[in-house]
DNA sequence: GGCACGTTGGACAATCTGTCCACTAGAGTC
DNA sequence: GACTCTAGTGGACAGATTGTCCAACGTGCC
């Protein structure tokens, strides 16, 4: 992860579309340098696919919510394995972490509307192990979603 | 978004690396409609990019944090506008999204280790402005990110 | 010195992209 | 029924890119 790296990244970041051969002539390098440095990244597990990055609110979910759940204590049925695999069922599902504090599950959700909210949230407490939900809608995005600025920040070998 | 469209998205997140043409092969369709309606998704704002996904983890930022912060009311120095941008400038601020309930903000921290996480959560609250902060870790992920099933719960012409 | 590793600059055939074209099928309108 | 529009098809083309070799060079390490 050095300079190098970090402009690979960058520039991949900012254009998707260039190619290798492009990318090297920008960065100033040979073309197997940018596909080594891209193939050992992938290796390494930095980066970790080229999918395309779906807009849910184009997709007719505008309205994003987080769930905190918590979970039945000392369960029979399953416990947060179960809950998991439930909520991984549930397509508007987007996200499910379970986090420090009283066993709990923090989920983000997303919905066609707030009214159609109400239905993602009984399809997620339709798990008998979930005992208690609170939820808070998202209304505006401050910062969204990002992870390059961490490359930059370094603190990789 | 038909059928057609959920199949091109569903290929390409699965194989990014396939050409137009490879796909328009599997899709068995002509190459030029797989084109136009890559074109129309990315127009529609359905595909917001295909850039790298960078994993926070392999980059040496295993842990996440969400942060759930309360805003000073009725703020003079900037309120949610100031708090946004001062949690933008913060490389470890990976997300931030105004919620509702007591004029909070929802913030995903990542740090390079417990310890660390303090260091994160100290520069997030060197603005002013926030009063209060609460913390919860990500323990175990029951549910990666993701969008693609989406796809398929239909709900957008 | 000898070795591994990463980079360079070059080469090659095979493939893909961007961009035209003419033609067809279905939907909506008059 | 006739007309127009949109979308899809199958084909074509030159130009660019990819995957994959190669030999050579520098750096750091044993």
């Amino acid at each position: 992860m050095d300079d190098l790296d970090r402009r690979v990244i960058a520039l991949f970041a900012a254009e998707p579309r260039v190619g290798v051969l492009e990318a090297s002539r920008r960065l100033g390098v040979a073309r197997g340098t940018v596909q080594a440095r891209l193939d050992r990244l992938e290796s390494r597990g930095v980066v970790t696919g080229w999918g395309p990055d779906l807009s849910p609110a184009a997709l007719g979910y505008p309205v994003t919510a987080f769930l905190t759940l918590e979970i039945r204590q000392g369960g029979d049925s399953g416990g947060h394995e179960g809950v998991g695999a439930h909520l991984a069922a549930i397509p508007e599902v987007l996200e499910a972490h379970t986090t420090t504090g009283a066993g709990d599950l923090l989920v983000r959700v997303v919905a066609a509307s707030n009214t159609d909210l109400q239905r993602v949230i009984d399809a997620v407490l339709s798990e008998p192990a979930i005992v208690r939900c609170s939820t808070v809608i998202a209304l505006a995005t401050q910062v969204p979603y990002r992870v390059l600025p961490l490359t930059s920040a370094t603190g990789v070998s």
